[in-house]
RNA sequence: GCCUCUAUAGCUUAACGGAUAAAGCAACGGUCUUCUAAACCGUCGAUCUAGGUUCGAUUCCUAGUAGAGGCACCA
């Protein structure tokens, strides 16, 4: 927002060092820290340390630099817009005329409003796959924290200017699917419980009864060793029938599908997360077998079934690699049956040949690390150029405080529980807390400020670290949390509608910013003019905590404000007219930030 | 055995190789006749160990310790 300062400085920066024969470093500015007056800094550390390495140094590098940002400041003499400049412990420090930069700052929000902080646009098609999970299984806390942060990646990649594809990939098929069909068929045939969560729930809790069912147990008695293998045979002859298109078990199969897709589908419309492509498992299984027939022929997979074994590929060893990394995987059992990995090989040809996307971003955990650097290496093989472009986003699991969850054993907690609980917390604080809310409104904001808290406490964690899920934590109100950048929102909102200006920038007249702004305006300023750069870094690096830490900071910035200066009791209409902007401005950008964390902002709470 | 990830305050987490390591929770003490106190202000308190690279290391490298995860017919 800055470049033109920052480039006529930069300038006068080479010329000096190229008039002086210095060996300029590249220069990196940051903002000043130590707040209560706003601008930017750069160092000359680097480059003292270059002239010394060249030999040319004779004082330390701190003593030198310090010398280098004096002089530098001498040959910048005024710059238009740049109130100040010191150099202190080797740092050149430009600070900013306030009136001017506050002004630009915030016309540019008020102009631009929801399409403030928007990067230009990218000559890149991305896909951002997440929200993988299988059916006959239930949406659990893991799946919500992989599903928001793939969701916040969808929208900061197109925020940040990238056309962004968004994927889901559910397992519908497996043994998994198959046990799960099977004891309904055996103990529940034409039970189908009322609503769509207790319908999709209902099935994760037969599967679970089923592991119990189909598990060896320590000391069996005959009667029960030859119940269980009875059980096993009706397993495997349900899988058979399925594998061989039995009308029977694929209209069973079709049925109870859908039961979870339909939960899911509910999930992500509670999670307002728009799926823009649906891949299925059971849909890339046979094109993945002709892929492996191309990998044998090309001689990249290796076929050892005339002897018994399975269709491989020997990963290092056709990379030419010689310490070991990806090892060797299978492609086909013995059987001729796919894997994991064959129909990852399916999907991936699919993103690139029919969506055309030049990146593909996987959302899926940690674990299944080695697993996709096997396929994006095998892809590499195959001739992909995008290989090179496929990027694992692996985070780190979700855990309960009593151990790893476990769907076969039904140790989860459920989003949709967790969910209603945060809505019924809210509801509770709410009528303490809430009278300016409308008796119609308070489910659906209720609902927001929930779901706000629970989304925020999944986004403010770095990616590769694991959570330990503990629902009073990720529920909580209080302090870093969503619902307190909500609450900063609302209470800009609260200004406006009481001022009546509403968001109506031609009713006041020119601000200005003409005035001793307090530490706080400048702090709110300075942290609305660094929102175009956070959606670019958290972009580019995959990291939508940075938008969570900056959300945070700059609501946290509005209540200093809000508490510290009183916009509408200010007596001097330009300053009452520039600090209304500035309110507007914030809310904006509040509201931008948290759009982009999928957290939605209630107008009152 | 090999490979990845993690280690910061009592707890949960931040910090492009740079200035005084930043927050929240908890604890303690203040602030509502004021644009909604789901807020604000203050106090207390931390870089796993040992080396190395560097002008400068929480950050990079090596080793160790502790924890988590992954390693061919599961997904």
């Amino acid at each position: 927002m800055f470049n033109k300062e920052q480039q006529i400085i930069e300038t006068k920066i080479k010329e000096f060092c190229a008039a002086n024969d210095i060996p300029l470093a590249e220069l990196k500015w940051q903002p000043i820290p130590f707040s209560g007056e706003w601008g930017f800094a750069t160092s000359f550390f680097q480059t003292a340390a270059n002239e010394a390495r060249a030999g040319r140094g004779g004082k330390p590098v701190p003593q030198r630099a310090q010398e280098m940002a004096e002089q530098v400041k001498a040959q910048i003499g005024s710059v238009d817009g740049i109130s100040r400049i010191d150099a202190v412990k080797g740092y050149l420090n430009l600070y900013f005329s306030t009136a001017m930069y506050a002004s630009r700052v915030i016309n540019e929000v008020l102009s631009l409003n929801a399409d403030f902080g928007r990067g230009t646009k990218k000559n890149e098609r991305v896909m951002v796959e997440y929200a993988n999970l299988n059916t006959h299984h239930s949406f659990h806390i893991g799946h919500a924290r992989n599903t928001i942060l793939g969701e916040a990646l969808a929208r900061l990649a197109e925020f940040a200017g990238y056309e962004t594809i968004r994927a889901s990939y559910p397992g519908d098929l497996g043994l998994s699917v198959i046990t799960t069909m099977w004891v309904y068929d055996k103990l529940y045939k034409g039970q189908e419980p009322k609503g769509v969560h207790e319908r999709g729930q209902w099935l994760a809790k037969i599967y679970v009864e089923a592991t119990a069912l189909l598990e060896k147990k320590d000391n069996e008695t005959p009667e029960e060793t030859a119940k269980r293998e009875g059980y096993e045979a009706g397993r495997r002859e349900m899988y058979r029938k399925w594998d061989e298109g039995d009308e029977y078990v694929r209209g069973l199969w079709r049925m109870t599908r859908e039961w979870s897709l339909e939960e899911l589908r509910d999930v992500l419309r509670m999670l307002d997360v728009k799926m823009d492509v649906w891949f299925y498992e059971s849909e890339v299984d046979e094109p993945s077998k002709v892929i492996v027939d191309e990998l044998i022929e090309r001689n990249i997979a290796t076929d050892e079934r005339p002897q018994g074994g399975a269709v491989i590929v020997k990963i290092d060893e056709k990379l030419g690699l010689t310490k070991e990394k990806y090892r060797t995987n299978v492609l086909l059992r013995s059987d001729g049956t796919t894997l994991y990995l064959t129909k990852d090989l399916a999907l991936a040809k699919m993103k690139f040949e029919q969506y055309q996307v030049d990146r593909s971003i996987y959302v899926v955990d940690v674990r299944q690390s080695l697993h996709l650097q096997q396929a994006f290496a095998i892809l590499k093989l195959w001739g992909f150029p995008q290989a090179e472009k496929c990027h694992h986003l692996g985070y780190g699991f979700v855990s309960l405080p009593e151990g790893a969850m476990s769907s076969r054993r039904g140790h989860v907690v459920l989003f949709k529980d967790v969910a209603d609980e945060a809505v019924r917390r809210v509801l509770a604080v709410e009528s303490e807390k809430s009278g300016d809310v409308p008796e119609s409104e308070r489910e659906k904001i209720a609902n927001q400020i929930g779901l706000g808290a629970l989304v925020y406490s999944m986004l403010s964690v770095d990616n590769n670290k694991d959570i330990v899920f503990d629902i009073n934590e990720a529920l909580s109100f209080d302090g870093r949390t969503g619902p307190y950048i909500q609450n900063a929102y609302v209470r800009a909102n609260s200004i406006l509608k009481k001022s009546k200006v509403e968001s109506q920038k031609s009713d006041l007249g020119p601000s200005t910013f003409d005035y001793d702004l307090t530490k706080h305006e400048i702090e709110l300023i300075e942290l609305i003019s660094r929102f175009p750069q956070t959606v670019e870094q958290a972009a580019n690096e995959y990291r939508p905590l940075v938008m969570a830490a900056y959300a945070y900071d700059l609501a946290n910035a509005f209540h200093s404000f809000y508490h510290a200066v009183n916009v509408l009791q200010t007596e001097d209409e330009k300053t009452r007219n520039s600090r209304l902007q500035l309110v507007m401005a914030a809310k904006q950008t509040i509201e931008n930030a948290l759009r982009l964390l999928d957290i939605q902002a209630p107008e009152v709470m």
